[in-house]
DNA sequence: GCGACAAGTTTACATTTGTAGCCGTTCACC
DNA sequence: GGTGAACGGCTACAAATGTAAACTTGTCGC
């Protein structure tokens, strides 16, 4: 059998979810002190995870008296899919000016942009 | 005063703004028959509709006994506003495989292809 | 061992969201 | 002018979400 549908992240599961991706994995009270940033009270953070946990987003382990969180997905694939999601039911002629505005306001290496850029021209002539 | 943040909208909400976009405008009727798409009974499409009438999001006009849907913004500030919601506090790092995913699966002209390429070549130097 | 503190667990609760039925009004046609 | 089909309005209601206080329990220093 494929591997169930990811359960879908809320708007503040996926912010959470962001911060655990950022800290690549944290104790509970780690996640509170990122989270002051959105000026979470401790049980809000708390709550958060214990639902992003039963969704089976995160994976905790005990150490000592605390929790270590883990995301379960990586970030990529998982924001690879929000994406997908806004676009879904787009007409092509948005795709352009929607990609235009991320790539305006991306911050790349000059790797990164020689990369993209060989992506771009492989899609010349294969066009629309 | 500026403009009120937009209300954000909901999952289901989203999909009925894409498709008043898709239409340009619409009769309720209309979005009802586009949103059989999703399997959705028409008072459902319904109260979406009235619900973003409420938050400000479509406007409607009374033409007989029904009402004329249009949006009261135009798509692409939208989207762009929900892509930027997924890049949100996303390390840069990630940055470079999410747009190289959606390049790879977007569908372009060569005039759209060529103008993409030269935003690309405009970040050069001026990388991080 | 005891108390203070920290971490997790339980409970709470208003709001928003998803999904839809039913009712009244309005046209269009007979 | 009556009637039925359309259409919008009102109402409903369970589940998900955002937000958090209160409670419990485990731990560490004294």
């Amino acid at each position: 059998m494929p591997a169930a549908e990811p359960e879908s992240l809320s708007r503040a599961e996926m912010k959470v979810m962001k911060l655990v991706w950022r800290l690549r994995r944290a104790a509970g009270r780690e996640v509170v002190a990122a989270a002051s940033e959105f000026n979470w009270q401790p049980s809000t953070v708390k709550t958060l995870l214990r639902r992003l946990v039963e969704k089976g987003h995160l994976h905790a382990t005990r150490v000592g008296n605390s929790f270590l969180y883990e995301p379960v997905e990586q970030p990529v694939p998982a924001l690879r899919r929000a994406l997908d999601a806004v676009f879904e039911h787009v007409h092509d002629d948005l795709t352009a000016p929607l990609l235009a505005h991320l790539v305006k306001k991306s911050r790349l290496s000059d790797d990164e942009i020689a990369e993209l850029r060989r992506l771009i021209d492989a899609k010349k002539g294969r066009s629309r």
